[in-house]
DNA sequence: CTGTTAGCGCTTTCAT
DNA sequence: ATGAAAGCGCTAACAG
């Protein structure tokens, strides 16, 4: 095990005192070139890293984080998002840090604008966004990039903007695997019904338009001949719903496989057991409670999980680093994509004991 | 955001001073009984919980850890399980933490033996044990309890030890799901090969017995008519490999499936591309470097995936814990059971960026 | 431009 | 038994 090296080991070796050091590391300026050379490569060669945690506690500072996302009921994806979020903030209590959560219906492109717009007005240091419409998303970008307030998106990135990190599965090789998975259980040429939800205001949201490429990219690869149905629900209005999938199941009773390309799957299971349709294999997204309760009763058969707690655990930390030490992470953070069944379900859920720290 | 409480503000809370909370933390003593139980009270009423990477650098204690695992290669399982021992140091880097392997061949009792014996040597304030051969392990752990210091497994537990904590996935599921997983994807009823490492001096490693306990259990439960084959192979010599496996398949070309209970599976596809053996599918556990090959190349359908950075990580992170401020974890650590195929396969590997941590 | 110093929260030693 | 004080690594304000 290597010994620690401190700042005053780095100061030693470089001929200088903690103080210049810390002023190079911290790009403070007024430092002679020369020694800041030195310092530069002393650092390197030691290959130097300050403890953050210590940083935090000379560190008086306070920042301001905004957090921008859907709203949420307790088990819903955005419940695990905000909790790994809420865990990066206890991990690094040592820092004084201050959070405001601005959040809209991500079924309501208007609610996110007026979401969006109060975003800048609390002045924030940083910003994690939970991208849904993707104008309004690159509209708020703008603003927090010419305002030089960092910004890192989780569960999706949207094209055009210029976040320091963003933190997803990548949505089209979800929608891939989610192919595969259907056409692997279910007979040869069967039809397939693709499930998706209506918005207000917007036709689809920006990581289900993804993942809709990955489904059908694997479907022309492999020259797929099933039937497939796009079928509407919306996940506002039971009755709307009820009327919708009673319109398409009573004309459509040769599908033998369903997936849906959001966390709403438990919205579809739960209209199958009440009409008692049997016999449709079921593939979704996310080990929300009620899909976790749905995958549990053998109602769905594969669920893809995102990861969403280590999300929102990493947009905090990229944050962190960048405001303190003003690191730069790596942009693009593909998450593991989780194939979830009945059998390991449990294992998945309420796990936040499990999950790690690197630096 | 709840505002940090600080050392200072209990003493306040509780009429002392910073120094006598610091004792009834630390179970130092020399408090009097009615101020411990007031200032006990303050604690759990505040919901304290001090940062211990601020602890740390008042600290000056070295803490001595010894880890007992098998060796490895470059990318093999224990080289993952290693990788987040150290990370977590790493973390805890404000620590004065010096650290022995004690590494022994996992296919020999006898240099388990032997290795195990250095373990106590070297005076060790914390083990961490990778098991396999269970009396080896046993006579350790009763020594290690004997003497107070407190041990971790990870990769699995042995009944009869008791260790602060283990972390593992559950071998029963494992197996289980790998039943599952093998029978879904062969015709019914299709012969099964189940693959069976020779070890010198025992005649199977502890998971092992457990994971193949849970797939028998799938099998019953199902009422499988499979017919199941065990096979011996040798994972040390090749050229005694090449002969078991070449009299095996010469005499069963009716075997559809196959699945390996340990991480040797890409020893068993190498036979087969060797010998182009097609259209075997195939079921191995650990997503090692190797198998990641196998995988990509379509050798393997599905690997079971263990988090063994994040077993190691959580054993070091358990006993600093416990060493700092006798906090005892939970004993029963069961890792979320992955399920990896050659689409998220790369999503998993070298992925140590994405880590979490929690208290 | 640079070294010195005080102070962050936590622990421990040393008087009391 | 207890409080005051010093010191851990790191940062920032202050002298020079």
């Amino acid at each position: 095990m290597a010994k620690k090296i401190r700042i005053k080991d780095i100061a030693a070796l470089a001929g200088v005192s903690a103080g210049t050091v810390d002023r190079v590391l911290h790009n403070r300026g007024s430092v002679a070139e020369d020694k800041r050379l030195k310092i530069e490569e002393v650092l390197k060669k030691m290959n130097y890293s300050p403890n953050i945690h210590l940083s935090a506690i000379s560190l008086k500072k306070t920042y301001r984080f905004v957090i921008a996302i859907p709203d949420f009921s307790e088990g819903e994806y955005w419940f695990f998002a905000e909790k790994g979020i809420r865990q990066a903030f206890e991990t690094y209590s040592a820092l004084d840090i201050v959070c405001e959560f601005c959040y809209y219906n991500h079924f309501d492109l208007f609610s996110c604008r007026d979401s969006f717009e109060q975003v800048i007005l609390h002045k924030p240091d940083a910003v994690i966004i939970g991208p849904t419409f993707r104008d309004e998303t690159i509209h708020l970008s703008n603003q927090l990039s010419d305002m030089g307030i960092p910004y890192v998106f989780i569960d999706s990135a949207v094209e055009g903007a210029s976040p320091l990190a963003f933190y997803s599965s990548n949505p089209y090789t979800c929608g891939y695997l989610i192919a595969k998975l259907i056409t692997n259980i279910t007979p040869k040429g069967a039809d397939i019904a693709l499930l998706q939800a209506i918005r207000i205001g917007d036709e689809s949201a920006n990581a289900t338009i993804l993942r809709k490429a990955g489904f059908m990219a694997y479907y022309n690869e492999h020259n797929l001949q099933n039937k497939l149905y796009r079928v509407n629900y919306s996940a506002l209005d039971n009755e709307q719903n009820e009327k919708l999938l009673n319109d398409f199941f009573k004309d459509n009773q040769e599908t033998k496989g369903a997936v849906i390309l959001n966390s709403r799957a438990h919205v579809i299971t739960d209209y199958m057991k009440k009409h008692e349709i049997h016999n449709i294999k079921f593939v979704g997204i996310d080990l929300t409670e009620k899909n976790n309760q749905a995958i549990r009763e053998g109602c769905i058969d594969f669920l893809i999980g995102q990861r969403p707690e280590q999300q929102g655990y990493m947009a905090v930390k990229t944050l962190i680093q960048y405001l303190v030490f003003g690191k730069s992470a790596q942009v693009t953070n593909y998450m593991p994509i989780d194939i979830i069944v009945k059998e390991n379900a449990d294992l998945y859920s309420g796990l936040t004991d499990f999950v790690l720290d690197t630096d």
